[in-house]
DNA sequence: GAGCATCGGGG
DNA sequence: GTGTACGATGCTC
């Protein structure tokens, strides 16, 4: 154990001076309670002599990171009964119940009876409290088929959530504690709390954030392994402060390299920086994916723990699909997981490479260094290292760049949600709309709803429903086109329409039912009572109207409260979604139904009037109506709004979205929830928006990727179909006549298992049993490269090792039909061109067919 | 057409 | 840890 153990007792007096508020001083008399004032970032719990203790981590306003630990709560769920005379009887039988496993023994501690809201029901309900948070599962097991029960409710929320809803306590926003001396072994400053509450609406001013991120060896093999290539290089990035730390030397001018004498003292310089540096935030990019998972695996290899957690515990990592790590106490926040999930939207770009991404935001992209040379340098020669640190500590800095920039973004979030930066960073839209929910509910007294079981979700997967109303669009390119949105259109239906599980079909309203216009006509609202869910949205939509308020007002440019408005927009706007969402606790699919229902609507009345006055409708899509102006002048689009606007009730409206010389029009392929959007626009300053068209993946062939680009630019910029029309005959006569190089019909596919373990054969398991076969050695993880080769069979027999594959010698047919054509076909089909046309007359032979 | 497999990000 | 992804697309059978 060479680590430094630390054991901290803390002298109240002269931590105290200067720092907090204090009330603890009475005639003189120093009383040994005093108050912290902090700003959240973290929790976890710890089982401390069998009870659940609470540790909240922060920075408190001095500036020294605290932990404030708190053993006043207990875990709990609900219980509501199908008759209230029973409740004396359930009482006693459960306080009894007793489930021992093993050494542990779930037991029921005491129980607490409470008037609640049960979806529109006023109900007396039983809060029942367990003596662990891991043994509400089991006591709600053992006690779930008991006769009188109705249901058993909130008894899967975990323990640090429960806190925070339950506290009223608000990540990143002041909080105060009563505090006394506590003894703990701890890398920060550490209290037992009496009282914790929040103090203010303040927010956390400059959170300390350090970047980071690793390269490792082999990255010229196409496979990463991090049981074999070890971490040659990792970098830091904060306020000040830039390191890359290395373990082969070589003559360099920057003083920010530092060399160590092996990948395990990398490792053992990688916890000291964190520790050092003490960051409230660590972030890094696809961190939760790469690296740390590969960190973690070098040095389990050298029995290095990575304890970097303020209370000394080591990282924790949640396997599953997707991984996430977590740190006790550092708010570690991986920017690819977030800006994918929340960001995205609001991006042009179609790839979340770290590259892509910060070009867009940040204007700023990776070093460009041919990475494919880094284990040859590392190996042969090592004068030359020193550009891959410069790109080492490239990728931290725009890490880093990323985290300050998008922080005041996620800080709204975990305001207006109310968990962690750690949980928000990681959320989906659903997600986030869900822990809003569970944030509201002791405001509203609710009881929530439970997650759907296994058997549920697959019942409620089958379900469908009408989604949007789609005008489809005469494909063909436009001239002067005005568009409309209806702002958020779903949202202000809900409102509107007060939609929620609780107001559903009440009794109350029996006899004035309103109908929602579905085929059916089986569902109306609540006309007196105000829904639950309606009321969030109500109150969400009112924030965002009073900060859009002020921002207009104001002179300069607040990042905060664009950002404020931004989080609230979007998180209004995936009610609807919620709603329908199979996963979702408040699912209901007649609120979904009736939301589209409504939807449609209004916008067929749009779409109805705008035609009675004279305009050309080019396309709708839920919420935006294309008109060409045909004639008339933009000031006659927007009159027909506002007369719009005059017949729409409440918070409904209809926006000018903007004005478009051109644009052309694809047919989108329908789904459940509606047609996809799929067009694209030339604006007035040139540039040109595309919507909806299909990602270039990896596994696309360079050939396709580049001809989808290309046919892009010519008809959009420079306005030439023929020409655009030439370049793909052009292309696929070059397939035919084997003028394309075998590169750039080179397909990627990545193994995600060992070949033994698969059971339908892709094209590039065949491939890799074939080089196993040669003796090169293949397994999961690693990328293979095949080329299609010309010939009979089927696909994966044909697929080969582009090494073995002469010049020439692919199959012109597979790439002019599986990869060429569908990367294009769509964008033709709109212009009215036949698959004749592309392929070149008379040519016809095993082609598909063009139109599908 | 059902069902299985893979994509993403990272080096 | 009182929990966990997702939505789209291509190939095989």
């Amino acid at each position: 154990m060479d680590f430094k153990e630390i054991y901290k007792v803390y002298l109240f007096f002269s931590f105290f001076t200067n720092t907090f508020l204090n009330d603890g001083f009475l005639g003189g008399v120093m009383v040994d309670k005093v108050k912290v004032q902090f700003y959240p970032l973290d929790l976890t719990y710890h089982i401390i002599n069998d009870k659940a203790v609470i540790y909240l981590f922060g920075r408190a306003v001095d500036g020294r990171q605290v932990c404030i630990v708190d053993e006043d709560f207990e875990p709990y769920f609900w219980v509501v009964l199908k008759n209230e005379e029973d409740i004396e009887e359930f009482v006693r039988k459960v306080e009894k119940v007793k489930v021992e496993e093993k050494k542990d023994v779930a037991s029921v501690v005491k129980t607490v009876v409470e008037r609640k809201n049960f979806i529109g029901e006023e109900v007396k309900a039983v809060k029942v409290f367990c003596n662990l948070p891991k043994s509400v599962p089991v006591i709600r097991e053992a006690i779930k088929d008991w006769d009188f029960i109705r249901t058993i409710n909130e008894f899967d929320i975990p323990f640090t959530r429960r806190y925070l809803i339950d506290k009223g306590i608000i990540p990143l926003t002041l909080t105060e504690a009563e505090v006394s001396a506590y003894s703990v072994k701890s890398r920060v400053d550490t209290f037992k709390a009496y009282k914790v509450k929040q103090a203010s609406e303040d927010s956390i001013k400059e959170p300390r954030i350090l970047a980071f991120d690793i390269e490792t060896y082999g990255s010229d093999k196409g496979r990463i392994d991090s049981k074999k290539n070890p971490i040659l290089m990792v970098s830091f990035y904060g306020e000040n402060f830039r390191k890359v730390i290395t373990w082969k030397k070589f003559k360099t001018g920057h003083d920010y390299i530092e060399f160590v004498e092996g990948e395990d003292q990398l490792i053992e310089r990688f916890k000291e920086v964190i520790n050092m540096q003490k960051p409230d935030i660590l972030t890094g990019y696809f961190s939760d994916g790469f690296d740390l998972p590969y960190l973690h695996e070098r040095a389990e290899k050298y029995k290095i723990k990575l304890d970097i957690g303020h209370d000394f515990s080591n990282i924790n990592f949640k396997r599953g699909l997707s991984e996430a790590v977590s740190i006790n106490g550092i708010a570690h926040i991986d920017m690819f997981k977030f800006i994918r999930r929340v960001i995205a939207r609001r991006l042009e770009t179609d790839t979340y490479s770290l590259d892509a991404v910060s070009k867009e935001i940040l204007g700023e992209g990776k070093m460009k260094v041919d990475m494919d040379n880094l284990s040859d340098v590392w190996d042969n020669k090592p004068e030359e290292i020193e550009q891959f640190c410069e790109y080492n500590l490239q990728d931290s800095l725009l890490a880093y760049k990323l985290c300050v920039k998008l922080f005041p973004n996620l800080e709204e979030l975990v305001k207006i949600v109310g968990l962690t930066p750690y949980d928000i960073s990681r959320m989906g839209f659903s997600q986030l709309v869900e822990w809003f929910i569970m944030r509201q509910t002791p405001e509203f007294n609710e009881i929530a709803m439970n997650n759907p079981h296994h058997d549920d979700v697959g019942k409620r997967r089958m379900q469908t429903y009408a989604g949007a109303f789609v005008y489809q669009p005469k494909p063909g390119l436009y001239k002067d086109i005005a568009v409309f949105d209806f702002r958020s259109l779903y949202p202000s239906i809900i409102v509107s329409h007060n939609i929620g599980p609780d107001t559903l079909n009440c009794k109350c309203c029996k006899d004035k039912a309103e109908y929602a216009p579905t085929d059916k006509k089986e569902y109306y609202f609540c006309k007196d009572k105000k829904g639950f869910l309606p009321s969030l949205v109500k109150e969400i939509i009112e924030r965002r109207t009073r900060i859009k308020d002020i921002i207009k007002k104001s002179k300069t440019k607040n990042l905060l409260l664009e950002a404020r408005s931004e989080a609230l927009k979007v998180l209004a706007n995936s009610f609807y979604g919620y709603l329908g969402f199979f996963g979702a606790r408040w699912y209901s699919i007649e609120c979904a139904r009736s939301v589209t229902a409504y939807g449609r609507y209004y916008i067929h009345k749009t779409i109805e009037k705008a035609e009675k006055e004279g305009f050309k409708v080019l396309y709708g899509d839920t919420d935006s109506v294309f008109l060409s102006l045909d004639g008339k002048k933009e000031e006659d689009g927007i009159r027909f709004m506002e007369e719009i606007n005059e017949e729409l009730p409440g918070v409904m409206e209809l926006e000018y979205e903007g004005f478009y010389p051109a644009g052309i029009f694809v047919a989108a392929k329908m789904s459940a929830f509606g047609a996809k959007k799929k067009y694209a626009l030339l604006a007035k300053d040139g540039s040109i928006k595309v919507t909806g068209f299909e990602l270039v993946r990896r596994n696309w062939s360079l050939v396709a990727k580049e001809t989808q680009e290309d046919v892009l630019k010519i008809i959009l910029g420079e306005k030439d179909n023929d020409k655009a029309l030439q370049h793909v005959q052009k292309v696929i006569k070059d397939l035919r006549d084997k003028k394309v190089s075998n590169e750039k019909v080179i397909i990627h596919t990545q193994l995600t298992k060992e070949i033994g373990d698969y059971e339908n054969k892709g094209p590039h398991v065949a491939v890799a049993e074939r080089m196993k076969g040669k003796g090169i050695e293949v397994g999961a993880g690693m990328v293979i490269d095949y080329i299609i080769t010309s010939g009979k069979g089927i696909i994966r027999d044909r697929a080969k090792i582009p090494d073995e594959v002469n010049e020439g010698d692919y199959d012109s047919d597979y790439y002019i039909n599986n990869q060429v054509i569908p990367a294009i076909d769509k964008i033709f089909e709109v212009l009215g061109f036949k698959e004749e046309d592309l392929v070149g007359g008379g040519e016809q032979s095993k082609l598909g067919k063009f139109f599908k």
